[in-house]
DNA sequence: CTGTTAGCGCATTCAC
DNA sequence: GTGAATGCGCTAACAG
């Protein structure tokens, strides 16, 4: 592979000007820079980056950590970053979990080849990021807090979109409704919880502890909860499913035992993945702005790097989503936003 | 930032010592490296990668191009490569299309900031790919050929995945059958036409040209192809549509015309994505191994990083997955009960 | 076992 | 405008 002593050879400079050339560095005659063009497309030269980066200190390429990409939205927040990012001229890298996480942790961000990163992982333990953040490598962590320097926040607003899909079930009419938590760890579950408490709360409704049930926000313990739920002696009038992949879960242990969505029970998730619209009946749901958070988090990612100090967290409003699951015979409903 | 000298002149040692200690390089006494790692932990030291890429000339990184995330199947061919790349102690890095593909694509490829490439993306045009492609950056090409030195290749059996369920069809007594294409350009999209007709001919039957539609793949062009099949004369008894996306709108051009699938027409498609399944009818198509062929990509692409030069390419078989979308009344089916 | 040294390829400063 | 020289931080070869 040709370096850039080679091409300053052939072109017969120095390898400054070469340099000065190819770049847009300092002035250089018109000839120069024509001859050592020729040059460089002669030998076929193309700079080596690492070099580049190791004399300039700066990598102009950001990392993304994406617990997994199977998701529908993490391409819209993909998109989100990556538009902001390429008008910047940086290079976005997404680094998927995984048994590989760690190896990528240490090469990019704690070896330092990128300029910094952006977290969407719960898989990543908060220690680690205190310990790697630093002035030269901000990390932006969505969906999660952690009060360390150089380590911003930016989230979607899940308290307040599952308070809104609470209240939707409670303006339906509906009083008894369960709900399907994830993970008992999963800060978004939480978040979720206390909104649907807080809707509960604002119409005089206590939880009944008898209609909260755990899954771990897959399909199948969505399944598992409908079970156990379709099991109780009386039947709760709605059932909100902290995301999506429960809710189809609800869904189908629905259809499994004879019980009509959403005439005899009606059925809500969260996150709007691409199925909720497909799905028969099409899912109620609350919709995170992702390719906004992409773009969001990018700019305060970037903000940081530039070295400025104080860049505050922020958060996002949600969107309700009404289908079919939640449509109450009787009711009127007052649509937000519509599906596809 | 702490470099190597600062551990060095802390721990009292030599900076290469300090190296040594550090990594698994030359023996240390065991004395020394305990030093060596206090001084390190105490400094917060992190070794410089960029430095020790451009000293060794490896990245032990690889990269992988993919047109977008949002398709169901390409989370598995990630898995696929990462769990080879993983082996090797490799990165595995995703870069998504769009505007910063060029970004990303001389930042790694060109710049050498990688050590080889994996390729899924239709819009990256041969000739950057064959200017590239050398052999300190060997290119793996997903679902495309490409005849240039350090440029493998593979693929799923497109042809023969068409041919199996355009059989299927045929098999199930269907004579009638209309083809949705995908972009004219596509490669995959040509493999498919030819396993239909090659299907077709076996049974005796020749192509007719007013029974093939172009799409360009999305379930738009899917619904339009459905309106203009769904007009002629004389109704096809079978719609093969070169992908599920377009399957999708096909089955929703159906329903709209108040066409019954699969009774009055069958719809099938390619790709097996995960709406495939809860859609109503459950949609036949056909699956590509991608978490084999994400394995198989990742193993030829690390052969060729070792050097070895006549790696052949390799075709995966695909399956046929036969729901509903294709169930001839005939064939003694109830569509009144539905499962997922 | 450990210290010294020479680059990896490039951008950049200082002379001219 | 251009050439020569310096060093980014590290590994590895060579000497002790």
């Amino acid at each position: 592979m040709a370096t850039l002593r080679d091409v300053a050879r052939l072109a017969g400079v120095s390898i400054g000007t070469a340099s000065s050339a190819l770049n847009q560095g300092r002035k250089v005659k018109d000839i120069t820079r024509r001859k050592v063009l020729e040059a460089a497309s002669v030998l076929n030269y193309r700079p080596n980056g690492v070099a580049r980066d190791l004399k300039t200190q700066r990598t102009d390429t950001i990392v993304v950590f994406l617990h997994d990409l199977a998701g529908p939205f993490y391409s819209e927040l993909i998109r989100g970053i990556q538009s902001v990012a390429d008008e910047r001229g940086y290079a976005t890298i997404i680094s998927r979990g995984g048994v590989g996480r760690q190896i990528a942790w240490t090469r990019f961000v704690v070896e330092g080849r990128v300029d910094g990163a952006i977290v969407l992982d719960p898989t990543v333990p908060d220690e680690v990021i205190r310990s790697t953040a630093c002035s030269t490598l901000p990390i932006v962590l969505l969906d999660r807090t952690l009060a360390t320097p150089y380590c911003l926040h930016v989230a979607a607003d899940h308290e307040d979109g599952a308070y809104q899909i609470t209240k939707h079930l409670l303006l339906s009419g509906l009083r008894r409704i369960a709900f399907v938590s994830g993970p008992i760890d999963s800060h978004d579950s939480s978040l979720r919880f206390r909104g649907y408490h807080k809707a509960l709360s604002e119409f005089g409704i206590n939880i009944d502890e008898t209609l909260v049930f755990r899954g771990d926000f897959t399909e199948r313990s969505g399944l598992l909860a409908a079970r156990a739920i379709l099991s109780h002696e009386n039947l709760p009038e709605g059932i909100f499913a902290a995301n999506d992949e429960m809710a189809l879960g609800v869904l189908s242990g629905c259809e499994a035992s004879g019980i009509k969505v959403p005439d005899q029970v009606a059925v809500v998730g969260f996150d709007d993945i691409a199925i909720a619209s497909y799905v028969r009946p099409a899912l109620t749901t609350v919709r995170q702005p992702m390719y906004e958070l992409g773009g969001v988090a990018a700019r305060s990612l970037f903000r940081a790097i530039d070295g400025e100090q104080d860049v505050s967290s922020q958060v996002l409003p949600t969107t309700l989503v009404v289908r079919d699951s939640s449509k109450r015979p009787s009711v009127n409903d007052t649509p937000m936003a519509q599906s596809v």
